[in-house]
DNA sequence: GCAAACACCCCCCTAAAGGGGGTTTTTATC
DNA sequence: GATAAAAACCCCCTTTAGGGGGGTGTTTGC
């Protein structure tokens, strides 16, 4: 019998949750926490086969978890479990270790399925977020760490002058990034360059 | 018994709701929709006493749809149950006839309790929602229609020209707009305006 | 009846962003 | 060891946004 563990703080998905993992008969739920660091706190004593990891905590992301949890116990599978369908958090997971990812509105049988696949070793994506992945690659904006970075300030309004001064670089510089994420995201100005940084969770 | 109608996109957590109401046995669901057309087409039928109504659907938002259902349906009950916590969406809600608002992160007895106290008539706030809508007023910032209308224009990356020629004034109008805009929402330039708009769900 | 909020318009001036063109070094990846 | 991408840097010029003033008339709610 798989082991599971549910870390999301919708507490009324998560009831419903457990019902339907336990009415399967394929796995049994050792643990429910709502938060990051209730996660932190009990995963050691669950010993999970499978963690059930939402994106959006309250106290913290749910990528930089599934990231501590991997090196912490490497053998533990993660499985995504979000309203996020963004290609950005859905490559950021995997790169941080989740074995598999699936989307709040995916059918209810694709979790029972994901657990499965994931206990058993495999990769599993749900139908939607599959198809997000394969699209053509331009389609999916990837950015570098420091074009985040700076895409970050730019949200929080800081001018050229003023970021330039807070990571030591030169202003012409950070001129020069700020064209390219423009040219990158094919965005005409400013205002879009933020608005597709958040739809998108680009940073 | 009360009769309700679940309409939200999310399969996992809609699975869970009609158990756990269900189980209640305070109530029966009539029905289920994942998407507004769904809805539109079926709700004549289910004919519920409360509609649990989720604001972000795959087809159009749940605040016109509870306006429309309200419209057609005056003594039909509407309790939003949504992620959002932004002010500008509660209270859209509200406006638009829903008598209460439940958060997904809500515990679950409060979905019950918000069942049966909007089928008294009643309203009903989580305990979260009812926190924020009792803040003082200046930190819970409500625009008026045009402003949402400029606001919307300057997100998309319009410039000041564009958008007077678009909704026929003098650019120096909009350029008022735009500084009063900045100065209600205390932000200090566009990137940071686009950013709060977006984050508290102004538009 | 009167204040407050809304909607509308104009001036001047400076700061910042955007569009065009470049360069070099480091660091992965094949 | 070649290739490519990321990271850092620079100049010129034009357009747009932002900061500071000023003002009008019209709804709407108490």
């Amino acid at each position: 019998m798989i082991k599971v563990a549910i870390v999301d703080d919708h507490k009324i998905l998560t009831e419903g949750l457990q019902g339907l993992i336990a009415e399967s008969g394929i796995a049994t739920v050792a643990g429910v926490a709502h938060s990051a660091a209730a996660c932190r706190l009990s995963i050691g004593f669950w010993k999970p086969d499978v963690v059930l990891l939402d994106v959006g905590l309250p106290d913290g992301s749910g990528i930089d978890l599934c990231k501590e949890l991997k090196t912490q116990f490497p053998g533990m599978k993660i499985l995504a479990l979000t309203t996020h369908n963004e290609y950005t958090v859905v490559r950021q997971m995997l790169d941080n270790g989740a074995s598999g990812y699936l989307i709040k509105n995916a059918m209810a049988d694709e979790v029972l399925a994901g657990i499965q696949a994931v206990a058993a070793g495999k990769t599993f994506l749900c139908h939607e977020i599959d198809l997000l992945m394969k699209r053509p690659q331009e389609k999916n904006i990837w950015l570098s760490q420091r074009e985040r970075e700076l895409l970050r300030l730019v949200t929080e309004g800081l001018t050229n002058a003023e970021i330039a001064e807070k990571i030591f670089l030169s202003p012409e510089t950070i001129k020069g990034y700020r064209k390219n994420l423009l040219l990158k995201l094919g965005a005409r100005n400013t205002a879009v360059l933020v608005k597709m940084a958040l739809e998108q969770k680009l940073i």
